[in-house]
RNA sequence: GCUUGAGUGGUGAAAUUGGCAAACACGCCAGACUUAGGAUCUGGUGCCGCGAGGUUUAAGGGUUCGAGUCCCUUCUCAAGCACCA
């Protein structure tokens, strides 16, 4: 390349991004020999809008880590990918008829051009695609592990459906009872969904946060979620011969119920209403029905409810509890039944009050008894034979009475609900299953050698319809990747709720052979040892994809296995996780909850995927708001890199402030970082284009730069190691400063000044480092040590306060004694002039930083 | 409402265990070099005051020789949760 004399950031920034490509500088290859690091980034959505601001954010960020690791000699692994099922993709392909994959091909090879561009450090022969069918392939696989291990099953319970979307949601996708994506309102509705058995590693998931370092509130997050209580289960045996059951965290207050609230949808409803309360309560159900999840849950309002003319028994006095329906009592959680107990709950204290029910105090506390008492440091009263123990020592024996009599059991809930893991969409990974009727079904059972027994579970999946019962047939390894078909539309027919149930019949419907596994197109002919079944025409949610790309980046390429033995034995698992909080009960929890279970399969060596995560920051528009299309306070980076370059976007980016924190696009500060970098290169390159007279190879640098080398190595080294990127910028600046001031510099000091500017700005480094001579990536190049000796003053400055307020300053020798300096610091012309009419009565000497003396007039 | 964070110049922000508040940068002011400046360099820039000096980390109180940092109260903002029995 010539050799300008200018900062022509295009050409240099195109030559080292060629060069790094060409010389694999990136590419990690497995080495049992070397230590190795691992930095994740969460991929990206290849969005039609190109990579944002937030992106390059996170993105230079790990890429600074990586480049720097790399100087330091580890074997650094940073891969790339894409999480490119969902939605927009195919909006697109219903909006213009074209099929999504060639919009997401477009979109990544787009997404992959602009990383590039930036100059982020990645090794691109590790790139994967949750669309490839290589990829879901094993996606389909581990779907098939969860099946085969009764994890994953078919339910018919009210889920949450977006009719915006045209898609059912998880739970984890609803917030404020609107949808995560696009915001639009959800509602309830009975469906056929496929569920994953979630809650049976609540306990993994809750216990396995403890020693995982990550952000507290990430943590807690996922803990409030998982939401683990312990109770009991409380039989009530009801007047009229039958029973329900409540769950409570409280079985210390049993003795204080005096009412019994039902959701109004709970079943038993239909049975125990009396004839005099048949239309009170079936208009109130009615009433609540037509409310929105949201209102009923809005806390503006009071409670209501009806009572249904029924009673209960309690089990250990026998009374007679009445029993109500209560809208604040809420299917989804626990039995969808309530014990009331008004004196020691505040929400059954307020229903009861409304409805004049009596409130039976049965705990007090010494010091405060006001009621509702919600409390558990009190002890039990008006409780027969409970009466005096502890809430604590209660608890155990009415529960232990209620399980002698056989009506009640300790219980743990958890607010955490199976994973709703089907979508009514075309762009994600089909479901690998047929339906067979149960007959077909029993047949297959028999067969003691098909092949379709790899993946199947111990008890049957199944559904009815009619009078038709279908159980669901795993497709075999053999079988995978199960592409998507062709449809006619994108959308869902009419009558049907699935895009996919425009296929071809040749592809719904197929035929089995349960012997040799062969699977073809229906055709209507029957014979020994083949059974027809539909194929399953949900697809996955796009989670599913991102719970376990990570680990395909170690065997990208792997066809036996979706991981292979060695690359995860040696990388293990990240070793730092950088993407977006929004992600805390989502894929973080999902992804943990696959990780631990293809670890309990012993597929993998350890049981948490992400030891150690990290957010940065939401980057927000100009105007302080979040960047929104519809606010129109988008910024776009491109914009940034052609009039500045990248190097100049990445520090800028980086020097906004610090990594985690949510802050907004400030444009007038990039020119300060551009500064920065014109003089850089001003104080390297001379005129003429050739490397300034100013650095001399073999010249001794004045104690003092030396000084400021040592110092800013040793900064810029440990806020690297604590992502303290902008703090890191600052030092660099302080050094340049001071070079600037410099006559003469040496090339030693020159040199590691590049390294350390070149995970920050690695263009403008590798192109001076290459002008200064050398042949090999700035990268490859270890990096600088500190050397405490080089910092050590002989001079120390000492700050004088009297009664705490600076006064004076005095300049010792390091060795100096602390008496003399305290006798220095009285002498202090400014600090002698307070302690003149006064007498010292303390003085204070902090070694080498200051003295106080405290005095007194 | 509950939980958890946070609040420092005109702006983005710095500040090991409590030890010189405002580093670095933007902006602004003045100057130098220039035909020119959106290039570059030098100096200044929290607030009050001509000055000596005083004063300042949301507000108030406390602990301490000493508090941006620790404790208490209040206010504001952000995030999360929101009838979870």
């Amino acid at each position: 390349m010539a050799k300008t004399a200018e900062y022509n950031f295009k050409t240099i920034e195109t030559h080292w991004q060629n060069y790094w490509e060409e010389a694999k500088t990136f590419h990690a290859v497995t080495d049992s020999k070397r230590a190795k690091y691992w930095i994740l980034d969460m991929f990206p959505y290849p969005s039609g809008a190109g990579l944002h601001v937030g992106h390059i954010e996170g993105y230079t960020a790990t890429d600074i880590l990586g480049r720097y690791k790399k100087a330091q000699g580890f074997n650094v692994l940073h891969p790339m990918g894409w999480d490119a099922f969902g939605l927009p993709a195919e909006q697109h392909a219903i909006a213009t008829g074209l099929h999504p994959a060639i919009n997401t091909k477009n979109n990544v090879d787009n997404f992959r051009r602009q990383m590039k561009r930036v100059g982020l450090g990645i090794d691109w022969e590790r790139e994967i695609n949750t669309t490839d069918p290589e990829y879901f392939r094993w996606t389909q696989w581990i779907f098939l592990q969860l099946f085969k291990h009764g994890l994953a099953y078919v339910d018919q319970k009210p889920v949450w459906w977006c009719p915006k979307l045209g898609t059912v949601l998880a739970n984890e996708e609803v917030i404020d009872g609107k949808s995560e994506r696009g915001h639009y309102p959800v509602e309830r509705k009975a469906l056929r969904q496929w569920v994953l058995k979630i809650t049976a590693y609540g306990d993994k998931l809750l216990k396995g946060l403890e020693h995982l370092d990550w952000p507290d509130a990430t943590k807690r997050q996922q803990k409030l979620w998982i939401g683990r209580s312990e109770g009991g289960l409380v039989k009530f045996n009801l007047e009229q011969g039958q029973s329900l059951e409540v769950f409570t965290t409280r079985p210390d207050t049993l003795l204080g119920v005096s009412f019994i609230a039902l959701a109004p949808e709970h079943p038993l409803l239909k049975c125990i209403v009396t004839e005099d309360q048949q239309k009170a309560v079936s208009d109130y159900i009615t009433q609540v029905a037509s409310k929105s999840d949201l209102e009923r849950t809005d806390l503006a309002k009071g409670k209501s409810g009806v009572f249904t003319g029924s009673y209960a028994l309690h089990p250990i006095t026998q009374e007679r509890i009445p029993i109500w329906v209560a809208d604040y009592v809420l299917m989804y959680h626990g039995t969808g039944a309530v014990m009331g107990v008004p004196a020691h709950d505040s929400r059954d204290y307020e229903f009861a009050q409304m409805y004049h029910l009596p409130i039976k105090q049965v705990i007090a506390s010494n010091d405060d008894s006001t009621l509702p008492f919600c409390k558990t440091d009190g002890t039990l009263v008006n409780s027969q034979k409970f009466t005096g123990l502890t809430c604590e020592a209660a608890n155990k024996a009415i529960l232990t009475e209620l399980e002698s009599l056989g009506c009640g059991k300790t219980m743990v809930q958890y607010k955490l609900h199976d994973w709703l893991f089907s979508r009514q969409r075309y762009w994600g990974e089909p479901f690998p299953i047929v339906w067979v009727k149960k007959s077909d079904y029993a047949k297959l059972l028999a067969c003691k050698d098909s092949p379709f027994r790899e993946f199947l579970p111990e008890e049957a999946i199944s559904y009815s319809e009619g009078n038709e019962t279908f159980c669901a047939v795993p497709l075999t390894s053999q079988h995978l990747p199960l592409e998507l078909p062709k449809v006619s539309s994108y959308k869902p027919a009419e009558g049907s709720t699935t895009p996919l149930q425009n296929a071809e019949k040749t592809w719904l419907n197929v035929r089995l052979n349960i012997h040799t596994g062969e699977l073809c197109p229906e055709d209507g002919t029957t014979s020994e040892g083949w059974i027809s079944g539909m194929r399953e025409t949900n697809t996955m949610p796009q989670w599913a994809g991102s719970c376990w790309y990570y680990l395909r980046y170690l065997s990208p390429h792997y066809k036996q296995n979706f991981v292979a033995k060695e690359d995860v034995a040696y990388w293990g698992t990240p070793d730092l996780y950088v993407g977006g909080a929004e992600h805390a009960v989502l894929h973080l929890l999902y992804a943990r909850f696959w990780h631990n279970f293809l670890f309990d399969l012993g597929l993998l060596p350890t049981n948490e995927p992400f030891r150690k995560l990290f957010h940065p920051g939401i980057i927000l528009g100009p105007d302080g708001n979040k960047m929104s299309k519809s606010l129109g306070n988008v910024v776009n980076p491109n914009e940034v890199m052609d009039e500045y370059g990248a190097d100049s976007l990445r520090l800028y980016e980086m020097f906004l402030g610090p990594l985690e924190a949510s802050k907004p696009w400030n444009l007038q500060n990039v020119e300060g970082v551009f500064r920065f970098l014109k003089k850089v290169w001003r104080e390297y390159i001379n005129l003429d284009g050739e490397i300034s007279a100013k650095i001399q190879a073999g010249f001794h640098d004045t104690p003092a730069f030396e000084q400021l080398l040592h110092e800013t190595i040793s900064k810029v080294t440990e806020a690297i190691e604590n992502l303290r990127f902008n703090t890191a910028i600052a030092q660099l600046m302080i050094f340049m400063n001071g070079f600037q001031k410099e006559a003469t510099v040496s090339l030693d000091s020159a040199k590691k000044f590049l390294q350390l500017l070149a995970p920050f700005a690695p263009h403008i480094a590798e192109e001076l480092w290459s002008r200064l001579g050398e042949n090999a990536s700035i990268i490859e190049a270890s990096w600088p040590k500190f050397d405490p000796n080089k910092c050590v003053r002989s001079e120390l400055k000492i700050v004088v306060q009297v009664n705490g307020k600076v006064r004076d300053e005095i300049y010792v020798n390091a060795d100096t004694e602390k008496n003399a300096i305290l006798e220095a610091a009285k002498q202090a012309p400014k600090a002698a002039r307070y302690l003149q009419s006064s007498t010292i009565v303390k003085e204070i000497y902090v070694p080498g930083k200051l003295v106080n003396f405290v005095v007194k007039p």
